[in-house]
DNA sequence: CGCATAATTGTTATAGTATAACGATGTAAC
DNA sequence: GTTACATCGTTATACTATAACAATTATGCG
C-alpha cells in the first residue's frame, strides 16, 4: 500500500487529475467506456462492428497510447490476425466516431475518457514521457485563443493540435 | 501586382501575416536566413557542416514544409547523394541549433524565420492545407496557459507543442 | 607539426508507420 | 431477393525513422 488511492473511497470531488491511479482502471471502468462509445457509435449512425469493437477494446484497455502494430499484435495474441490495413480503417472509423484520439506526436492512439467534447468543450493531451500514460484536460479556452491567434495572422484555422509531454503525477513523484 | 506587397517598404509594423507573398521569398531573403543560421550555429559551438547547410538550404528554400525523402530526393537531383540516416543526423542538428521546426502533424520540417524564440518567446505553428505553406506566430501566453491547465492536472509539463491547420491567406482568398 | 580524441559522415541493414488497389463478403433498404 | 453500399480480406508497396559499426574529418594539446 505504499500508493495510497485517496479518491476512489471518497467520491469524485477530490479526484484532481485525468491520471486514475492502477487500482481504479478496473474491469467495470472498461465496460462503462466500451458501453459509452456502443452508445455514441448508435447515436452517429456509425455501425460499431465486431472488428472495430475488437480494436476500441485493445486500444481501451490501456491507459496509456498504443500504435497501430502494437494493437495489431496484441490481437494475434488472441487469436484475432488482420492485416495492418484493417486496423488502420477500425481506427479511422473509431477517431471519426472521436472515442478515440491521435496523438500526432508518437503516431500512437488512445481513448477518449472525457463526456464533455460533445459539448463543443476540446481537449489538450498530456502524456507522461515515463509510463506512457495519457490524460486529457479541458482546454477550450486555450483553443479559443489559439483561434484568434490564428485568424490574427490572416489565417483560417481547421484542425488544431494541443500536447504536452512530461511527466504524470506518478512518475514525476517516483522519479523525485 | 495583383498581392501588393506594402510592408517590405515600410518597415515593419504593417505586416500583419508570416505568410510572405512568393514576390517577397527572394535569394537575398533565403541568403539572410542562412546567414542567419550560420549565426546561430557559431554562436552555440555547433558546427555548420557543409551537409548540415546543404540540408539546410533545401528546407529553407521552401516556404511550406518538407519530408526527410523530399530532401534527399532534391540533394540527389543537384548530385548530392546521401543515406536517410546522413538526412535525419543534419536534421536533429538543425533542431538542435533551432534553426527548423518540426511540424509533428505531417512529420515534416520547416525553416525557422523568427529571431524572437530566444527571447524565450515560443511559437505556435499555422500550416495550410492546400499550398503546405507554414507560418509561425507569437504563443508564449498560450504556452503559458497550456502550462497552467497542465499543473493543474498535476502533470508535470516539459515538452509542448500547438500546430494548427486551416488555409494561408493567400489561398483561403482564392479558395472563396 | 603530429598525435590523440572526439565529432561527423558513410555504409548497410532493418524497424516502424501508413496506404493503394481490387476483390469478396456482409448489411440495409426497397 | 435483388440492388446498392459499407465493410473487410488480400496483396503489395510507400513512407518515415533508426541501429550498428566502419571510415573519415575536425579539434585540441604537447
Amino acid at each position: 500500500m505504499s500508493q495510497p488511492a485517496q479518491a476512489s473511497q471518497m467520491g469524485e470531488t477530490t479526484v484532481r487529475t485525468p491520471f486514475p491511479a492502477p487500482e481504479q482502471q478496473t474491469a467495470k471502468k472498461l465496460a462503462q467506456t466500451i458501453e459509452r462509445a456502443t452508445k455514441i457509435f448508435a447515436d452517429k449512425n456509425i455501425r460499431f462492428t465486431k472488428l472495430r469493437q475488437q480494436v476500441f477494446e485493445e486500444i481501451a484497455a490501456t491507459y496509456s497510447s498504443i500504435g497501430a502494430y502494437e494493437i495489431l499484435a496484441r490481437m494475434a495474441e488472441k487469436g484475432t490476425r488482420v492485416a495492418p490495413i484493417s486496423i488502420y480503417r477500425a481506427i479511422d472509423a473509431l477517431l471519426e466516431a472521436g472515442v478515440i484520439h491521435r496523438l500526432e506526436s508518437k503516431n500512437a492512439f488512445f481513448a477518449c475518457r472525457r463526456t464533455d467534447h460533445s459539448k463543443g468543450r476540446r481537449p489538450l493531451f498530456l502524456s507522461c514521457e515515463k509510463c506512457g500514460a495519457v490524460g486529457e484536460v479541458d482546454g477550450q479556452h486555450i483553443f479559443d485563443l489559439i483561434g484568434e491567434a490564428a485568424t490574427g495572422a490572416k489565417f483560417a484555422p481547421r484542425v488544431k493540435f494541443v500536447e504536452v509531454q512530461g511527466l504524470c503525477p506518478r512518475c514525476a513523484a517516483t522519479s523525485e
